[in-house]
DNA sequence: CTGCATCCGGGCCGATACTG
DNA sequence: CAGTATCGGCCCGGATGCAG
């Protein structure tokens, strides 16, 4: 990418992670060391050329190390972009409530909800175990001692197992949208669903700042 | 900008401010609204019609808000973004360490820093106020009651005087340069340097992650 | 003079094909 | 599986024009 050519702390992160699809390769890397099939099949729309591209861009920054045999991870300093990338996810919460439509979904990116919703520690948040079929793989919601963790895979005995396209899936575990609502949608929930609200011992929907207006469908301005 | 095309927070977030120079116009919004040649000035570099397009787009987004006679603002979400932007500057932090060379510089780019460096509010910090000459106008950096502000324009009775290149400047104040250092790189101190300390109470240079590697001077890779 | 719109050259992006 | 090669098209960037 073309340096902004700044001396501001911004402009030069953006030199590094600005370019197009940096930072959602690093949303992947974030998860744990992967190969460049794995990445490529968590970054749908990516091209092979682009991804090659970022990795070998990041890789001369001193973000990503390739480990032996195509191995990719973050360094020290690229995990510091944890705090970015939660930090852009956390705000672009609003943008979730519009239904994903066509837009692809893996159910690894789950995580980043999970971070957004339910980070640190609640003493008053109640012990639950919810299976998530959403995408290619099921995963695991379990809050316990007052921390909410996802991992892949399914669990023993799940309170709950969800079912569902992903964005009432997500709202409902969010709060954001009512059990009625959330199987009209398609979400088949085995379980009682009422125990979700252990999760959120705050019981108001999670706190939202002033949502985005829609962008008008009327096209393009004259 | 092409939308991603995911389900995920941080893509959506992308698809938002994820263009090109999206993040640095919303940089100069976080300092209260300005003018379109306020913007131009304070973003040396963009094209005048890429200003236009971002600032309409970010409208489109419900990010800024042209207020009545082309006063360009944060809505109250976009001021959310406030967390995103500094979390990319201190995770930039490393990359600072390279001088400035022929980057440009605008002395308001000195609250980034200010906010990266001096963030919260510590009880052993002591009071000091420090003119700092460096870009097209004076700024006034004051450490009272434990916390770091930093204002435009002069101060009455500074306990310090700074002039000189941004970097050397900006390296003394942090501590990564020493006096000596500074002043060999063209910094007129006016008054007792060794007062910075008190900004410092950890007394020890800030905590750096590890450092990113420079890239390699050899040219491209064969 | 400010606040954009228009008009190109060049480079990055994106899809497909191809190779070890 | 892990990339490289190639090519069209769009976005970016710089210069210029123009209206209030």
């Amino acid at each position: 990418m073309r340096s902004y050519g700044q001396y501001c702390a911004l402009a030069r992160a953006l030199d590094v992670v600005g370019d197009r699809w940096a930072l959602l390769v690093v949303r992947e890397l974030l998860q744990g060391p992967r190969r460049y099939g794995e990445l490529l099949a968590g970054l749908p729309g990516i091209a092979t050329n682009l991804l090659a591209d970022r990795l070998r861009s990041l890789e001369d920054s001193g973000v990503v190390t390739r480990d032996q045999g195509a191995e990719y991870a973050l360094t020290p300093w690229g995990e510091g972009l944890h705090d970015v990338v939660y930090a852009l996810g956390r705000w672009a919460r609003p943008l979730m409530s519009r239904p994903a439509g066509t837009d692809e979904f893996r159910s690894h990116w789950l995580s980043s909800f999970v971070v957004a919703l339910f980070e640190g520690v609640d003493p008053r948040r109640g012990d639950l175990a919810v299976e998530i079929h959403v995408g290619e793989r099921p995963m695991a919601l379990i809050s316990s001692g007052g921390r909410v963790h996802l991992t892949a895979g399914t669990t023993s005995t799940p309170d709950i197992t969800l079912t569902g396209p992903p964005d009432a899936v997500i709202g409902l575990i969010a709060g954001a949208v009512s059990r009625g609502d959330a199987e009209h949608l398609g979400v088949v929930i085995d379980g009682d669903a009422r125990a979700l609200s252990r999760l959120r011992p705050d019981s108001a929907v999670s706190p939202r700042l002033s949502p985005p207006r829609q962008p008008e469908a009327s096209g393009k301005r004259p």
